[in-house]
DNA sequence: GAAAACAGTTGCAAAATACAACTGTTTCAT
DNA sequence: ATGAAACAGTTGTATTTTGCAACTGTTTTC
């Protein structure tokens, strides 16, 4: 029965890192001008500088018509742009503009300095150890899905 | 510089679990036939037997009037009920009816399957420190607000 | 006892979301 | 080589989620 009262304590822990952290990303996006979801959409699509509409729905695990739409917002505020593919004229490619990528880097600035920061936090002697735990937990997290 | 390679090796890392994670709470919460938001509302409320719709405000990070409406979902589809508080006629206490607790009790016991299924995969030399880790991963957090 | 503080609701407006039906393009099998 | 199937994306429709600001009613405070 230890079992059982420690993986009661991973998930509260588990909770409580991720509305910490939710609430850090909330702040993040508004602090750049954008909602939350368009943020993760221009961090995606800077990271792959082009991408497909059902990559991205993919990715961001959303149905394409959300992300069409989410698209839609983002070129009318003229920070990303479609361009149709010319080898094969069903798929577009999503890119950023100017104004996108600067919004893009200055978002990851401000994340990498975040981590930086929570980085440091941590005791030398466990910078370590909280790396590998985290590898290890997302294993064990991909193992087992739900339903 | 190692610092700043292992800080963004840190960032991919809870991005990877929380992107993870919240595949599984969206399969969760749409196994149950409630929405993510809703099902957050249950679990807070569940949780604290009843609650004023302030604190649950303050707990889920959203505007009062955000959660007044979903209040008013979950009170439509009887899950929920409002209580007048007797003592303070400001306040109303928010508390599940009889088929709030069962959905309530319902995710509670598949959350808990679920995370003693990713307990079990970590290996049993590990364990301890992936708990440590997260308390330590939590407390940087809390101390590096961003803005 | 009036003013300030507080809890909650409602009007308004916009964004996020999904499903299903649709258009246009490419591939593939006969 | 051509018609069907598969595919990428958009649009119609409906609902949920969200926040701000203005409001009502209650309690506290000075």
């Amino acid at each position: 029965m230890k079992n059982f009262t420690e993986a009661n304590l991973l998930r509260e822990l588990v909770r409580l890192l991720v509305r910490n952290l939710g609430i850090l990303e909330k702040d993040e996006a508004t602090c750049c001008g954008v909602t939350i979801s368009q943020c993760h959409t221009i961090i995606e699509i800077g990271k792959h500088k082009e991408i497909s509409l059902n990559d991205l729905a993919t990715i961001l695990n959303l149905d394409k018509s959300t992300i069409s739409r989410t698209v839609n917002r983002l070129v009318k505020e003229d920070l990303a742009q479609r361009i149709p593919d010319e080898n094969d004229r069903r798929f577009v490619k999503i890119m950023l503009t100017d104004k996108g990528k600067r919004i893009f880097k200055n978002i990851e600035k401000n994340m990498d300095d975040y981590y930086q920061r929570i980085f440091q936090s941590i005791p030398d002697d466990k910078k370590d150890q909280v790396i590998e735990s985290l590898n290890i937990l997302i294993n064990s997290v991909k193992q087992n899905k739900c339903c």
